[in-house]
DNA sequence: TCGTAAGCGAGACGGTACGTCCCGTCTTGAA
DNA sequence: TTCAAGACGGGACGTACCGTCTCGCTTACGA
């Protein structure tokens, strides 16, 4: 089952999420704006958490594709690229930016945001999976730690540092853990 | 110019961050806990955002001292798992995460925080200088990268993916941007 | 024509009544105690009031007996007797207080709890009929004053003064009305 | 300590009271209608009952004199008048008879309802006093039956019968009652 | 005996009020 | 002068019932 106007809620919670942040976010105000009364929003999600956290899921305005280029280089770099105006373009990084930070101590949040964006980075795989068809990667080599770097290093730098991300440093990374891995 | 029990309040700031989290901590919980009145917390700092700064600048728990192994890779090692155990171990690894995913959506907090890691972070310095002066390291090396790629690695894989980082990652990692860089 | 359920209801709705009183009464516990849906209930009884009055209508804990002494002074006495042990004694005085009280203000509810205690108080006719038989009575005697006078002191000791109606009282009203009518 | 708007909110309460009956009165009504703050009132009263029974306490619109005619008679018709026209007449009618039946199944309203009639009735004292002066009455009368003869049978006539208590009515049954008693 | 209509359950919904927590401002009085 | 004490207007919380509605399922009765 599901509310009549789900769409209008979700729609509602990322748009105020993105605007306000997440602590500045109430139920009431979703109500309000989404034309429901907030009743209906107790009824169907227990918390401010689970609300964001299954708007979240349900959003498409957080998806990115999966660049192929030709090279591991090359998709890596385009992947880091992605990633950093995933976090820096609006709507998108103040969604992404707001439901990360709000993640750390809601763990019931926690959980929905960490598979929101496994699934995103799931989607890296076949990237790796072309390089090592072509021989760019060795067979035994941590996936993880590889997307962990980039995408920790865009995070700390734009959210944290609050400087831009741009196409200088994104390559400065990608080749620094390139020439990490190829050895 | 300052409130006299100013260290009881930041202390229960800190704790009371530490224990419920930054949107859960309210003025009046620091006010009741701290023996003070409220409108006293009210008349020294502007918001519960200035408070947090406040008292996170103050604090001594955060600390990190900057090992000094002779090796450039020993170094990195340690400073990563330093970081690691900052982001782990309690009260610190509550507070930080607190800290640092309260400032993603508050400014004012933001600059404090930055500037609280940045401090921390400075003093990492005399690592590279060390490396260089060792010859283990090119003089153009961009530093804020290197660590901005083992710090945000390390808090990935802590906060977002909560998975623990134990040595194997911290030297995996610490191997792998010495690599990309050493070259 | 009736609920399939309604001795349920009607149980369940004195029961409560008598349990929690007239405010405290819900249409939800009701249908949820007797088993039924909300919505059954709203079907068939347009308010909580209107669902009270039919209850007391059908109510048999209500019922007392008038009784027949062979003189107008035990026979008043018996009767005062039994308002005050109606009023006093459980579940009836509950539910006769709780639906007194809450008939004023609630003018629907107030026509059936008034046409309820009249049919009761109706019976108490005989005992004048009997006692004018006996020339105990002149013909020509308020009745109804009587019993206001008889019903009414008990109703103010009990209810409102909170005071048990012994039959010490019960004899000391009854008494001083008889001696008021019969000169 | 009182609330600074106390008399506004008194004055409020009592009309709305009046007004709607006990239980359609609300906290909300009353702090919007008298321009104070939800919480205002309940800082100072725990529940609607407590408000309603302070309110009751400090009203002056339900006073009333006690008669000094020259007769026993006299002043108990005129007493009766009163205790009917203060039912009868508004506001104070819709008040009192709010907060009498309100006054069953809320034990802390009761309390003060009682407290505020017994008061009042306390006053008519002087009445039997100065009759017992004048040797209309027997000293070991038992004042309180009287009252509640009396009281009560205005009580049930207006509020429960719903018919008026008009001057016949009380002449009625102040002369039973005086018989009852003097004989 | 079987269709059909009355009765019902389930439950979503907009809505009002509840009683609570905390916000940030203000005034007052004592040290 | 600084601070405690604390009243206040305000916003949002999460909950309980309200009364209305739609949707299918039973049940039972009368054609």
């Amino acid at each position: 089952m599901a509310p009549r106007k789900q769409q209008q809620i979700f729609d509602t919670t990322l748009t105020m999420l993105a605007e306000t942040g997440y602590d500045r976010l109430t139920i009431e105000g979703v109500a309000e704006r989404s034309g429901v009364n907030k009743t209906t929003l107790y009824r169907w999600w227990p918390s401010k958490a689970a609300l964001v956290a299954n708007a979240l899921i349900e959003a498409r305005a957080l998806e990115f594709a999966v660049p192929d280029t030709g090279s591991l280089e090359g998709d890596l770099t385009e992947l880091a690229s992605r990633i950093a105006a995933l976090l820096t373009t609006s709507p998108s990084g103040d969604i992404a930016v707001a439901a990360l930070a709000a993640s750390a101590g809601h763990p019931e949040l926690a959980t929905s945001v960490r598979g929101f964006f496994a699934d995103r980075l799931a989607r890296e795989r076949p990237i790796f999976e072309r390089a090592a068809a072509r021989g760019e990667l060795a067979p035994d080599t941590d996936l993880m730690t590889i997307v962990d770097l980039i995408a920790g290093a865009i995070w700390l730098r734009v959210v944290f540092r609050g400087l831009p991300a741009d196409s200088a440093f994104v390559s400065h990374i990608v080749q620094t853990v390139l020439r990490g891995i190829c050895r």
